[in-house]
DNA sequence: GATGAATGAGACTTCATTCAT
DNA sequence: GATGAATGAAGTCTCATTCAT
């Protein structure tokens, strides 16, 4: 009664979330045309009409995903180590491996997002969104200690990001080597902290 | 012995060709998966069933994509333009130019390679095939100029081409800025010299 | 004893009654095969279960609405207005305008019967008892006062009944005209009234 | 070659009406929400998918029925046998003996159109249009010959078909009786020549 | 070489019906 | 009595692929 959710209201949300984590799931595998609405509804350990008691169509699950899956709070979270008395190396190298870690975690939405981008232009905008809603609080974060304009340090930042991005997506995710992250992810560092300053 | 072909070789070939730009065409704006025979064929400008004279399977016409269109000569293109007494910093303008222009005008090809590349291991051994083989010979014109050593020098490389290309995919392909773009071009390069030198 | 009902019972019976209206006119207006259970509870203003627990199946929502509606008092009440002094002039001019209104007031019933009689022979039975249960009384009212035998007047009395219900359904319902009607009915009074004197 | 069409456009026309006439036969017997496809292809004998190849959809096959169907034809060959020569009673009867053939002729379009105008109103017009499309030429052929006016005469000569197709509809394609049939039509003409005369 | 009719598997979606709460 | 989550069968439609012409 505290939350006012009876047991079978919240059991139903919970399929319902079921239903929206399977469907990112086979999405982020398969891709979006080529996943079946039976794979996702196995997945999830229901029925195939289900879905359509909770979703209007399977395109609508692409966007129950998003709404679910924001990665603000993630880049959030991100920055949120960050602290005035660090080096500008030390954020640089907190930043970029946050960023790995954050990808990592939600590798199956970035994947999707990703892929679907280049066909779907609403993905695609939500995606320029991401990069620039990551972009931003850590061009915030160096703006007194950069020698670099506004402008410029923007263009470092998001080449960064970029970089970063498309080592864990073509690189690292097919063969992961550890050390050879390790590596990857100071000299990437440094290499940026010597643009910056 | 001229060419050796009939002109129905000669019409042969240029259908099939035909056929294949039209499939790179519609997987690059559809996607794969969601791509029909119907649409290819449409257009290409002929009936559907003509596919399978040349085709063995909708899959076929990936491989014959990829095996027409390497990119590897567009690459050694981009670098032809390089000579000894250039300036680092000319070489590297000159290269992220080259560079930018290559993937406009292969736009089609990117597109469907980077959007399938999530899903297909083929693909995206292809794909980072081409990333190396765009960023060895760079790395090599520049080793006697560079402080850095091997590794890190492949590092900054390859990161330069990934944001480069990333740039492209997801901003200036979706909204197109000469203006920015020249800013973006060569301010990403003073950075990359400013890494390496 | 009053009425013996709880107020549970009674709401009950309403929220019976709410179905079976709200069946008549989704059905009349798609159809019985077009019209679905959630389009009936949504009409009613209650949960698709619910229909269930009331009722064995969609189809037996057909024989509860034929149940309710008979049109048997409706028929009798359009004869209870005729009097012996009457004119035959008047007594028919009389019958076709209360058969419009009786038309008029279970449009709902009419189009769904005339409809589904096609494909449904129950229902086609329940047609043909409808026109003979209107066409009887008015044979029997006019009995006396014809030149025709009982055959002749039947087929005449039938005929006027068809020509007035095609009338409604087909011309009058889609574009009613209350002028064209008036001129409609009077003509087919007096036609009809010179067949049979 | 003389009409330029090969063997194979040949027998594509011909699946393509057996298609056409196979889901007139379906609808006229189940209506059209409560026919499949898969009915209908059963009957042509051919695969589901075949009707895609044809047809944009299922109802795009009722717009194909009603194209290939006109009555039109039918309608003008009803009034051929008329003669000046004829009397008015022989004219009214060859009228609705020939109308009440074509009825049974066209037994599977009639019913369709009957049972899909309820709910459909492009066929409610449909409907509309072959209802005056009978009853003009009768009209116009008769105009010399009835003491009516023109307006009381549109008016009976469309009550007349109206109780003539609802009789077919109602009483005889139910439970056919040629006797009673003999018995009616004849009586029918025959008082709508006392009305006009 | 080229056509397009035909197939058949399977996709998305709908919906009558059941049932635990 | 009332809810609405869940089921599963079936329907419309798509599409890669084949093949006779």
């Amino acid at each position: 009664m505290a939350n006012g959710r009876t047991p079978r209201q919240q059991q139903a949300e919970e399929t319902k979330n079921r239903l929206i984590d399977s469907a990112l799931k086979v999405f982020s595998t398969k891709g979006f045309a080529a996943s079946t609405t039976k794979d996702i509804a196995k997945e999830a350990g229901v029925t195939d009409g289900l879905i359509y008691h909770y979703f209007k169509s399977k395109q609508d699950l692409i966007w129950a995903i998003l709404e679910r899956h924001t990665l603000v709070h993630h880049i959030q979270g991100m920055l949120a180590g960050l602290k005035p008395e660090m080096s500008t190396t030390n954020i640089v190298q907190h930043y970029v491996r946050s960023l790995f870690q954050m990808l990592k975690q939600n590798n199956d939405l970035i994947v999707l997002i990703y892929g679907e981008a280049q066909r779907d232009p609403d993905i695609r905008d939500r995606l320029a969104g991401i990069v620039s809603g990551g972009a931003k609080p850590l061009a915030a974060a160096l703006a007194g200690r950069s020698r670099l304009d506004e402008d410029a340090l923007r263009h470092a930042v998001r080449n960064l990001q970029f970089a970063v991005v498309q080592y864990y997506l073509i690189l690292y995710r097919t063969r992961p080597d550890e050390e050879e992250l390790e590596h990857y992810l100071t000299a990437t560092a440094n290499q940026f902290v010597t643009i910056i300053e």
